[in-house]
DNA sequence: AAGAAAAACTAACAAACGTTAGTTAGTATT
DNA sequence: AATACTAACTAACGTTTGTTAGTTTTTCTT
């Protein structure tokens, strides 16, 4: 049979820990010297597995990128007419992304403009393609009566720096359930805090 | 009489460029030689003006952070005991700082854990009172029952990332004035979005 | 067991880094 | 006019950077 977790992959290794070093310090205060004293061999190592520095961001990026896109796509689909319970969703799985990818995600928030010039752009695109989609559910939702007239672009950005902030504060240790906090920032962002 | 306008100024020159240099391509991306050309003169005659790039990383953040401070507790004392208007004006300084300093603001944002480990100790320092007087007003808030009961720190963070994404969204041109966007976000935030 | 392929190593490169030293030109003070 | 101060300059320093070359060790295949 094909080998299903015999491989130690190498480059999985350097990926991940690179994404926790990046987190730590960002893309231009890590080097690989260091990286490679975190992965268990020397710097010039690494380049039998990976071909530069710059395609570790790329990896990190895109790889996180995509894992938005899918379930974004899913929540579409399965909730489709039941905005407020699709909005529920989205917010769940950007918390429970975070919950699983904290590194990756940090890395994709912070350091995408150290990404090369030309991936760089399509990055961009990815990024506008995924906040054109939420704006749509948003406006559609309006449309369908489910939510407030508010200011589209506000409303979009609201939600989605909010549930960036999850990355920056959530400590892994606190015990602080994804499921209790995804309904807690659901909470606010669907009723507000004024009593 | 005492210049009041007269002076050149070169070290405030070299922080704002530092600033607008920090905010794109981050402190470790950034080096003096670069910020040097900006400003339009060596790198080594910049050390004139200021001690090592690491005091310009510090003078960014604390001055940056202490115009929060000041803010913060001047809607404390102006708004004592109406919550809901308290945190209209919390939002509403936060936007505006972040309109007139937004180069700083995102150095504030971004790059602070690159200072000086004593330094560093003390702008979490800072930045930890701040959000417990924050938290503090929210839970004073839902105690006078002007708020719902909601999750405190979730409140607090939703709260602090949604202002916070304006500085990484907002563009200068685009015509938004700030007390709009202020009012849009309040109404998010103190309503919620659903119907 | 032999040979091939993969993955580790040491050593070194050229470039860029923050910073210092020493000097010179312009400006203000006496 | 002499002096002192400020702020610019050029040149260079010692490190650190990402990366390559060449070699040796380990692992897999036959």
């Amino acid at each position: 049979m094909p080998s299903t977790k015999t491989k130690p992959d190498r480059r999985s290794l350097i990926l991940g820990e690179a994404a926790r070093l990046f987190r730590e310090k960002g893309f231009g205060g890590s080097s690989m010297r260091e990286l490679a004293e975190r992965v268990g061999m020397e710097a010039a190592s690494m380049y039998n597995h990976i071909r530069s520095k710059d395609e570790i961001l790329d990896a990190i990026c895109f790889e996180a990128g995509e894992k938005y896109n899918r379930q974004l796509e899913e929540a579409r689909v399965q909730f489709a007419g039941d905005y407020p319970r699709m909005m529920e969703a989205i917010i769940a799985f950007h918390v429970a992304i975070i919950f699983e990818y904290r590194d990756a995600v940090s890395v994709l928030n912070n350091d995408w403009k150290y990404l090369k010039p030309e991936r760089l752009t399509e990055f961009k695109k990815m990024r506008k393609e995924y906040e054109k989609n939420l704006a749509g559910i948003i406006t559609e939702g309006i449309a369908a009566g489910a939510f407030k007239e508010v200011n589209i672009s506000v409303a979009l950005f609201t939600l989605l720096s909010s549930l960036r902030w999850v990355e920056l504060w959530y400590k892994p240790g606190r015990g602080v359930s994804k499921d209790s906090l995804a309904k807690d920032i659901s909470a606010i962002l669907m009723n507000g805090i004024k009593a």
